[in-house]
DNA sequence: TCCATACTTCGTTCGCCGCCGAAGTATGCC
DNA sequence: GGCATACTTCGGCGGCGAACGAAGTATGGA
C-alpha cells in the first residue's frame, strides 16, 4: 500500500472530465452541493458523490454538512491556483488559431477567479492602479506603494489585517481570456468582495459572470480607474 | 472535435503514473532521451515513445533531434510551475503522519528545482539573503534591495540582462522537503549556474541530487550565508 | 555493405474506472 | 407518523487506454 502521496493521484483526479468540471465550478468561489455539482458536470448524484469522496480523501476540497445538505468548497487557495495554472495551461494549446477563454462577452468583461476579479475589467483595474503609483511592479511582484497604503485607507481598507494572514497581499494572476494579469491575492479579494457589499456588481445565479450595475459601472470607473 | 483544451485533458496526461515520474525526471532541468525516460518510469521504450507523442502534442514538452537521440525538456517553467504545485499538493496529505519530501539525504540538503537551488541549503541562503538585507519580502513577495544590486554586482552578476528576461528576477518557491521557501526566479537560476561553474557543487549523474564538493561547501557558506 | 542502436507503428490483451439502476440511510417538513 | 428530498452504497456493464511483442523506419559506425 502507497502512504506517500504520488503526484499523478492527484492529477489523475483532475483529468477525469467530469470531476474537472465539478472543480472548475467550486472556481466561482461559492459553496455548492453534490446535486449542484453531478447537473454542472452531466452526471447522475451517485456518480458525483462517488467523485466527491475521492476529492476529500485527496483533501482538494472540503465539506460543510448543513441538514441534509452538504456544500463542498475548494481546500484553500493552493488548490485554487493549481486549476488556474491548468486553464492556462490548456488555453495555451494551439495559441495561434484557438481563440482563448469564455464567448460568452459577460463572462469576458467581469467574473470571478475563486475570490477576486478577472476579466477585462480587473485588467483595466490592474492597469490604472499601476498608472496611478497606489500599487508598483518589480520583476514581476506586485507591491503596494505608500502611496497606495493611504489611498486604500482613505477607501476603508484594513490593510494591516489583511497583511495578517498568511497570503500575499497583492499578487498577479494571469487572466484567462485577456493573457494578462490582473490583481489577485487578499487586497483583490477585498475589491470585490467590497463591489458585492456596495451592490455595484452582483454575481450571476449560476456561472462565474459578475454583472455590473448601470450606476456601479460609472462608480466602479470613477473610483478605480480614473486617474 | 474538440478543438478547445481542456483542462481535463492535461491533467489526465500527468494523471499516469509512467507520465508523471517522466516529466517529474525532466524537473532535474536535464534533457532527457526518450530510452532513459523510459527506464525512469519503468516501462518499455515503445510505450514510453507514445507517451512522450501524447506530452508533445499537448506541448508540455519539446524534442530536439540531435542525430537519432532526441532530446526531450520541458517546454518552460510554466510547465515546471504546474508540477510543483502538484508536488506539494501531493505530499500535503495527511501531513500529521507521512514524512514530506526525499528520503535520501543529500537530496535533502541540496537538489536542483528545474532551474534553481532547492533543498535545506537553499532556504538557508534564502533566509541570510534576507536577514543582511540583500532581499526583502513585502506581503509575500521577494525583491532585491538597492544594497542588494550592488552586492551582487560586486558578484559578477548582470543584473540588467537578468531583469529583461521576462520572468521574476527573485520568486519565493515552496520547497518540497522543507516546507518552507527558497529563492527562485532568474537570480535563483544564477546562482545554481554560478555554483555549477566555479565547481562548488556538482550534479549527480541520475538524480535531481547536487552535492558540495568541501572546498565548495566552504566557499558558499562564506560567500552566502555569513552575514 | 552490414550491423547495431534509437525510436516508431501496429495489433492485441487486459485491467481499471466511470457510469448508472436499484436500494439503503439520514434529514426536514407537514 | 408519513412523505419528499439529499446523499450514499452496491453491483454489474462497458469502454478507454496503458502495456508489451513484433515488425518497421531512421541514423551512425565498422
Amino acid at each position: 500500500m502507497v502512504v506517500q502521496g504520488e503526484i499523478s493521484d492527484v492529477a489523475a483526479l483532475l483529468g477525469d472530465p467530469a470531476r474537472a468540471k465539478m472543480m472548475v465550478a467550486l472556481l466561482g468561489g461559492k459553496a455548492l452541493t453534490a446535486t449542484e455539482m453531478a447537473l454542472e458536470a452531466d452526471i447522475t448524484p451517485q456518480t458525483a458523490s462517488g467523485h466527491l469522496a475521492k476529492l476529500l480523501a485527496r483533501q482538494l476540497i472540503t465539506v460543510q454538512k448543513q441538514g441534509r445538505h452538504k456544500y463542498f468548497q475548494l481546500h484553500g487557495s493552493e488548490v485554487a491556483a493549481l486549476l488556474e495554472t491548468l486553464l492556462n495551461l490548456s488555453a495555451n494549446i494551439d495559441h495561434s488559431t484557438v481563440k482563448t477563454g469564455p464567448k460568452d462577452p459577460g463572462m469576458r468583461q467581469a467574473r470571478v477567479c475563486y475570490d477576486h476579479l478577472a476579466g477585462t475589467q480587473s485588467v483595466a483595474l490592474r492597469d490604472s492602479l499601476l498608472g496611478r503609483g497606489i500599487l508598483v511592479e518589480e520583476s514581476g511582484q506586485l507591491a503596494l506603494t505608500g502611496a497606495g497604503l493611504a489611498w486604500f485607507k482613505g477607501r476603508g481598507v484594513d490593510i494591516e489585517t489583511l497583511s495578517k494572514k498568511p497570503r500575499p497581499l497583492c499578487k498577479n494572476c494571469l487572466d484567462w481570456s485577456e493573457r494578462r494579469h490582473h490583481l489577485a491575492g487578499a487586497l483583490g479579494a477585498w475589491i470585490l468582495s467590497d463591489l458585492l457589499e456596495k451592490k455595484w456588481v452582483e454575481r450571476d445565479l449560476d456561472s462565474r459572470t459578475v454583472r455590473f450595475s448601470d450606476s456601479g459601472t460609472r462608480q466602479f470607473s470613477k473610483t478605480y480607474l480614473e486617474a
